[in-house]
DNA sequence: GTATATCCGGATAACTAATATCCGGATATA
DNA sequence: TATATCCGGATATTAGTTATCCGGATATAC
């Protein structure tokens, strides 16, 4: 079970959008440079953030994205299910009712035992990305990043937003 | 992200192991009937599993698998390591390293924001795995299992076994 | 003692999903 | 008006999942 790519970096890119005023826009293409991941590929999960009305996108010249609000209010799971979907980790295919020792369908509960547990702990999973917000991230970015690094990082932006 | 196939066979398979006498076992075949599944892609599995000391293989003519341990000894997380593995589901590729903001390596905290707060959903979901035994899926078996199945069941278990 | 049934690991094939790029249309700014 | 962007669809490439087969080892049944 591995989350792909895009979830990293969509991750990435809403908490460096966090950084961004509200009449700021940083383009896709930007924001893969700043990451230095395939631009075509991150376009398709910026594209899937402003579905899910996490980003907001600006076309036209000087467009681009920035979020669509406050960082306290944007959770990890808001982000990592707008890329990688809402579905379960686990996948029930009903092998209880299938082999010799079956019966009738419409005779057993509506949902397997261990299904059941299975589904707890995606959703104990789930509960602890909808614990931490874009407002965390960056609080503890002081401390995980150099502040050289961030200084190096908020002159590019200042430069992609003038 | 998704489980594959194999973790919800194996979970299926050891909980109806936790059925059979420690002198009894059920071969590979027989497993794969009973559940409707591919026999020669199942024995792979079981053959982690083995690896993974929470079944016991027994070699040549009338052999098998039996359970290695007491049911409640058993955890689905131990059930789904084996098969799935050990690794995170969010694996880290120091984007924060990358790109023009980046600085000497190793001037950055040990492990990046982000992958923090990901891998304590990970470990929260294996905590909620580690806190499910197989005995407890036995107690539920008879209100998710019609009595009609589980009696057509162990009736089969009985026949494998003499 | 021999034939049979099983586990085991490696090699291989088919299929599906993840990764990645490109293009044309729409939109809005310089 | 030209340019830079977002958007969605189509397509190609790569990796992972699903699945099968085979030969060797092991132990039981006859």
């Amino acid at each position: 079970m591995r989350l792909s790519e895009p979830v990293e970096w969509a991750l990435h890119c809403t908490t460096v959008l966090a950084l961004v005023p509200p009449d700021g826009a940083v383009p896709s293409s930007k924001l893969a440079e700043f990451h230095g991941v395939p631009a075509a590929y991150l376009a398709k999960s910026l594209q899937s953030l402003s579905r899910a009305g996490i980003v907001e996108s600006v076309a036209g010249r000087s467009g681009g994205y920035r979020l669509a609000k406050a960082p306290a209010d944007v959770t990890l799971l808001d982000v990592v299910e707008a890329v990688e979907g809402r579905e379960s980790s686990f996948h029930c295919t009903e092998i209880r009712k299938r082999g010799p020792a079956r019966v009738s369908p419409r005779l057993y509960s509506p949902v397997c035992a261990i299904a059941e547990a299975m589904y707890r702990a995606d959703e104990a999973w789930r509960a602890e990305l909808r614990n931490t917000t874009l407002a965390d991230l960056l609080q503890r970015l002081a401390t995980t990043i150099p502040t050289q690094a961030v200084a190096k990082g908020t002159a590019f932006l200042q430069e992609v937003l003038s």
